[in-house]
DNA sequence: GCCAACGTTGGC
DNA sequence: GCCAACGTTGGC
């Protein structure tokens, strides 16, 4: 069977939950996606796939470590509690509207790859999340994106 | 804190 | 179905 890893990029705030929040966790619900768009990214994920995993809004923005997918796509169930801040009234058990995976921590860099050193990397100029107005907080990333911010990682070592 | 870019909502 | 108004994201 063919199994190919994809690559992927997922936006947080660290002040809410960052690189090291996962670490301790190990692993957690990725819950709160409210853009369809990002939620396709999600269903279209498998176990597995790895993540580079970026805190936005912060003072140093870029890319902390790598983290995988951890389960197939299920059902957010904030959108069904009413107490959740990401509760969706159009929601229902029957016909849930928003997906998410669990991912699990797989490691943290020494140093961060940031948003300026991925700027200054001209292979890297596509990345989605360099385009201008770009907001999405999952992406997909190209194999060989994902390699060099990986390697982009290793300089410190 | 500002604001550009974007997505969503709702009136028509 | 259009589009103005609004809310949010996220870099600066």
């Amino acid at each position: 069977m063919k199994t190919e890893t994809r690559y992927w990029l997922m936006k947080s705030e660290p002040e809410s939950y960052s690189i090291g929040h996962l670490k301790k966790d190990r692993k957690t619900a990725w819950n709160g996606v409210r853009n369809y768009q990002a939620r396709n990214f999600m269903r279209d994920m498998k176990i597995g796939d790895q993540i580079l995993f970026y805190h936005s809004n912060c003072k140093v923005m870029g890319v902390y470590g790598v983290a995988k997918v951890a389960s197939a796509p299920y059902p957010d169930p904030t959108q069904f509690d009413p107490k959740s801040h990401y509760f969706d009234t159009k929601a229902t058990k029957a016909k849930p509207i928003w997906d998410l995976v669990d991912i699990a921590y797989v490691s943290m860099f020494k140093e961060p790859v940031t948003l300026i050193d991925i700027r200054a990397t001209p292979s890297l100029k596509s990345m989605i999340i360099l385009q201008t107005g770009s907001r999405l907080s999952v992406t997909p990333v190209d194999p060989a994106h994902f390699n060099t911010i990986l390697a982009l990682a290793k300089r410190y070592m």
